[in-house]
This record gives C-alpha cells, sequence and structure tokens, in this order.
DNA sequence: ACCATTTGTTCTTATTTTAGTTACACTTAA
DNA sequence: TTAAGTGTAACTAAAATAAGAACAAATGGT
C-alpha cells in the first residue's frame, strides 16, 4: 500500500482552496487532519517546492498557484512521492539463468504499463473535482 | 513505493512455466531470483492459497493450475497484496470540519477510479505476454 | 523597538512493513 | 530408512512512515 501523505497533501490543498480569505495556520490544518502540525508543514514544504502553493516563514496560512481547477492529483501525488517507480523491482536477479537475465526489463515495460494508467486516471481528476465531492 | 512481491512471484511463475517437465525446487528458483528459499516457499505459499499453483510437501516442484496465457497479472497481485486499498487514507480527520467530516468517502472514489485502472492495466496482461517480453 | 506567534527545518523516536534467516516438523521418493 | 524438499513459525535486520521535540528566523501587532 502506498503511504497516506497523498491523502493528506489534497486535505491541505482543499483547506486552503476553501477558505481564500481567511489565513489558516498549520495548527489549525493539523485540527482538521487530526495530525501534528509539523506533519502538515513537511508536507507544505513538499507543496511548495513543486510550485503549488506559497507560504512564508513567520506569516500565517498559505495561498495556492492556481486555480484548483487547474491543479491535477497527479500533480499533488508527484509533489509528495519522491519514488519514480510505483511498483519495486527485487535486485540483481541471476544473469545466468534466461528469466533472471531479462526479467528486469520485462517487468519495467509491464509495470510502466500499470503505472502510467494510475497517473493517467490521477492526472484526468482536479482538486475542484475532489471539493466538488464534498459536497 | 509498493512492495517487491509482485515482481518476485512473476519471476517464480514464469521459472514453473518454463520448466513443465523438470522439478525446479525452491532453492534453485531462489538462485535464480536471488533470494532466500523460504522467501520463495513463502509467496508460493500465497499463490497457492489463491489457487495459481499446486505444491506439496515433501515433493520438489510445483506446477501451475492454468495455462500462462489464462493467468493475469492481476490475479498474481490480488494473490500476494493482502491489502484491498493501494492508497492509505489518514484516520480520524476531524468531524467538525466540513473537510475532515467528507474527505475520507471523496478520497474513496478519487483514490477507487486511480486504483481501478492500474488493476484493470493488470488484468489485461497476462503471464503469457510477460514471457514473451523475456525473448 | 519589543514580543508573542508562526513558519521552516533538523533531529529524535516509535511503529509498521518488508525481506532475510534460522529452525524444525512433516512428506516424499529413492 | 534416509536424504532431500516443502510448509510454517519464529526471530532478526533494515527500511519506510508518521509523530513529535526543539529552535532559529521571520512576521505583524502594539
Amino acid at each position: 500500500m502506498i503511504n497516506s501523505r497523498l491523502a493528506v497533501a489534497i486535505h491541505i490543498m482543499i483547506l486552503i482552496a476553501s477558505n481564500p480569505r481567511e489565513t489558516v495556520s498549520s495548527e489549525w490544518m493539523a485540527g482538521s487532519v487530526n495530525t501534528n502540525p509539523v506533519v502538515v508543514r513537511r508536507i507544505m514544504g513538499m507543496l511548495r517546492k513543486a510550485g503549488l502553493l506559497t507560504s512564508r516563514a513567520g506569516k500565517t496560512g498559505a495561498a495556492l498557484t492556481k486555480d484548483p481547477a487547474d491543479i491535477t492529483l497527479l500533480d499533488i501525488f508527484r509533489a509528495v512521492e519522491p519514488k519514480e517507480e510505483l511498483f519495486a523491482i527485487h535486485e540483481k536477479p541471476n544473469p545466468e539463468c534466461a528469466v533472471g537475465k531479462n526479467i528486469q526489463s520485462a517487468l519495467d515495460v509491464t509495470f510502466g504499463r500499470a503505472q502510467t494508467a494510475m497517473e493517467q486516471e490521477l492526472s484526468s481528476q482536479t482538486l475542484k473535482d475532489v471539493m466538488n465531492h464534498l459536497l
């Protein structure tokens, strides 16, 4: 199973998008997510590096850099998931064996397709779409 | 990132399918995968429970229960992945908050679509397809 | 100018997952 | 009967994840 950072990141992005006037502090967001403010700020840091939001030391709150309709879930996923590959592949299969020698490149193709299918679906859903589901 | 059990399981299934005459021991398979024989037998146990192969205590080797063309990668994935959900969701978001109250069901829908897209792609690829990539 | 508040960041800790390994009972086949 | 192999349980090690402590730096109100 994949970690919950994407879930938390989406939650944070929605909180910011839902309160464009007010300033939402990391502590307040942590209360909504039910976690520690540091966890929120850490994930905010990843979203900031990815250019999805802005925030400044000392200044309460954060703001999205784009309209929620222009932010896809794939944007958020890539921001909080450092790993390129979705599926792990076992290391150093035996090159003396016909199967072991070629299995990795075969799995690269196979797993790549599955990952692409998932990412394509994530890229078809925007932050706004998720917000509409909250109603 | 998802664990490497699917990769190892596919490797094992291919080794068995590729040697229908000979009996491939867990030790020999472990040599091809580059892991411990117990790891191979553990994953074989999951594949056996899922009805994808047969093997017996004391008797060397194993056999697939179906033609490789009739075994999808989704069959194998489900056999070695006990978790139902692909993406984790954070526990107990604040029900006092409009976002926290509804985020889980919204993410269920969202993540469910991504998972379905991935599984659909896995179900479109058979063990035989992967074997063809080894040539 | 001061000070309470908040962010950004580093470091530490606890928990869980994964993979590897040891050990051993039981089954099979020579 | 015995050597070899499977099926499992138990243990260990390593890695990933999440939570939290601590603090410097920045901000904004007074």
